[in-house]
DNA sequence: CCGGATGTTCACCT
DNA sequence: GAGGTGAACATCCG
């Protein structure tokens, strides 16, 4: 599943949509169409008209519809888009881009081309709305300052993972991003997010650009260093120590007890005498 | 067969 | 009010 760094892969791939006449549009699952969207209402914002412009909060990409509303595409776990026929750059997703049937796909877009645009999703874990509200996102964590960083992790003592995660807060992190950045700044999942003091913060920001650029580069979020050892018996690429698992989030973590340590202090003894 | 999986939302607790 | 848990969605994989 996308979290951000497929979601800004997916953003590329539709930049080929742009300026294109969509001359057919088929919403087949009411299911998928959220805020008591209506397939008509799809189809009526989208025939004869095209896009101006293809962006991206998070894991939300948006479609400026040229005289229309926003279309707003959240890709869940199993989202997926397809352009021309082409699934784009991304690999490894949980289900190869060889394997999709045609009772997946939650939305087409044909243009007048002979072209399309599809949204394939299996476990229909995404949606599709109008006009998606933009400002319930945080900031992209892919721009998100310092200074907002701090302001978010002192408005809460849920723990550091949480927090991170929290789309309404900062916009973009699922959970494999998280652990690795994480473990990339050495610091635990667990630890209230508010208990960071300033250099913690510093490392944690310089280690969510680290993330997204070294894994962007890599082709997406299961790249990281962490991801292979995240399963029973695996150690941290870094000590060769094992990981540990926790439940933080609701989700699957992982982390390396050698470095990501659950209180402020580590390492070096600093008790006076 | 069972449990878990890159996500979000909601009901229900504490 | 803030957070946590578990369920739901549907499919595949180990």
């Amino acid at each position: 599943m996308p979290e951000m760094l497929e979601v800004e892969s997916y953003r590329r791939l539709a930049l080929r949509c742009l300026q294109r006449t969509i001359a057919e549009v088929d919403a087949p699952d009411p299911w998928y169409l959220k805020d008591g969207l209506s397939a008509a209402a799809v189809v009526d914002v989208l025939r004869g008209r095209r896009f101006d412009a293809a962006r991206r909060t998070g894991k939300l990409l948006m479609l400026d519809i040229r005289d229309g509303p926003v279309l707003g595409l959240h890709f869940g776990m199993t989202g997926r888009l397809v352009v021309d026929g082409d699934v784009g750059a991304v690999d490894g997703l949980l289900y190869g881009p060889s394997r999709i049937a045609a009772a997946w796909v939650r939305l087409t877009v044909r243009f007048d081309d002979g072209g399309a645009m599809a949204m394939v999703d299996a476990r229909r874990l995404g949606g599709i709305t109008l006009d998606p509200d933009e400002t319930a996102l945080g900031p992209d964590a892919a721009v998100v300052t310092r200074k907002q960083l701090t302001t978010i992790l002192d408005r809460s003592r849920a723990p550091l993972k949480a927090v991170l995660m929290d789309q309404r807060r900062l916009a973009g992190l699922g959970n494999l991003l998280t652990d690795e950045a994480l473990w990339r700044a050495g610091l635990h999942p667990g630890r209230p997010a508010n208990d960071l003091d300033a250099a913690e913060i510093t490392k944690l920001h310089k280690a969510i650009r680290a993330t997204l650029r070294i894994c962007g580069q890599r082709g997406g979020s299961h790249t990281g260093d962490l991801v292979p050892h995240r399963q029973p018996g695996g150690v941290c690429p870094r000590t060769g120590v094992p990981l540990e698992r926790l439940t933080i989030g609701g989700r699957t973590t992982w982390f390396s007890p050698a470095r990501q340590h659950p209180s402020p202090r580590r390492g070096a003894s600093v008790e006076p005498l």
